[in-house]
DNA sequence: TGTACATCAGTGAACGCGCGTTCACTGATGTAC
DNA sequence: TGTACATCAGTGAACGCGCGTTCACTGATGTAC
């Protein structure tokens, strides 16, 4: 699954897009530490001295990256609600379904930047820990929009909790157990917010 | 805090005791991959090359050190619920109050293995994952013991996602805010399973 | 009890390597006339 | 339309540094007689 390139025109803003796009699935599957800058570049298709061209370090790379991961896996994230909504579910329903699909369970490159670095985030610079700490905020807010209305406010926090640490605990499972892990978290949180 | 040492007698058993004590603390506050093997042994209080006369590489290191700040905080986790019971508290809200305490915000160094390295597990090598599962395994089993006789079996898993998520994005938070999430949480969870 | 020697735990220099960052350069793209 | 030049994006070698790991050595501890 690409990214979505934004309105990039010139030659330099599409380097610059693909080098962000890469520099987002890289940090989810290997963590912010996990690659260097010099992967990155040729994962990118470029070498590793042009890296300063785009960006003015490291770091601000990683702010950057977790920004874009965040808005990439927003944007999936509606459009799947929309067609389990067209198929009859409610919003919160959909939510849970999509955000706790199976899918989720591999492929972590592609999925929520929250899940796939949250024990990473305190360790961080200021910088990156608040570009992360607006994702996690988008999510509740989401999820909050997402619950019947009427529902108490502390809900959609505990939500986002439920949902950020079955799908993180799951991934530590073997994947067969990692699937049933799921399939509780989905029902239970149905069940228990969505009545 | 310093971590039990179990029955060493030797001095080479105390040395080898005081760099997992070290070590379970560094991947904690730091990651698995936030601190050097020279660092390590400095804080031990020795130089590194004598290192892999107690382990045989890095990776082992990580291995004993998961299991180690696993035992440590489910005897601390223990020993403060039996505090809050005598006071009593039932098991389970025991349990909630004292994993989701706010001094848990700060501290990782101290606090839940689990909590501090989710997100990087998958990451791991086979022999790091398998001893951080062991610890989610062992979690759960505890959160089940605590519940209410006759909760169904689905609810540990529940709480335990809950409890891990809601202190690790608690802690990506100001501490103003995280407390506001922990004290949400603590409530909730309790108003949930303990009825 | 005292001396001689073996064992042992820890030291510190060295290795090859990959990291983030810098920079002089190249070759392609775009503009001026 | 064609030539001359400026701008620009990307290259690749080099830097200092810290990493995990190895190893020859030292000095303290323990044992034998």
């Amino acid at each position: 699954m690409m990214g979505v390139m934004s309105g990039a025109t010139t030659r330099k803003q599409q380097t610059h897009d693909r080098i962000l796009d890469v520099a987002s699935r890289v940090i989810r599957r290997a963590g912010y530490n996990g690659v260097g800058l010099a992967n990155i570049m040729k994962e990118a298709g470029l070498t590793h001295g042009g890296f300063y061209a785009h960006f003015p370090s490291r770091n601000a790379l990683l702010v950057e990256a977790t920004q874009r991961a965040g808005r990439d896996t927003g944007a999936v994230l509606l459009e799947r609600m929309g067609q389990a909504q067209a198929k009859g579910m409610s919003p919160f329903s959909a939510l849970v379904t999509t955000y706790l699909a199976d899918d989720q369970l591999d492929n972590a490159e592609c999925g929520c930047v929250v899940v796939a670095l949250a024990s990473e985030v305190p360790r961080q610079t200021d910088d990156v820990a608040s570009a992360a700490r607006a994702r996690v905020m988008a999510l509740v807010a989401l999820v909050r929009r997402s619950l019947p209305a009427g529902a108490e406010p502390g809900h959609a926090q505990m939500a986002v909790a439920t949902m950020v640490g079955a799908l993180q605990l799951a991934r530590t499972l073997p994947a067969k157990d990692g699937k049933a892990w799921l399939a509780n978290a989905r029902a239970s949180l149905i069940q228990q917010y969505d009545a």
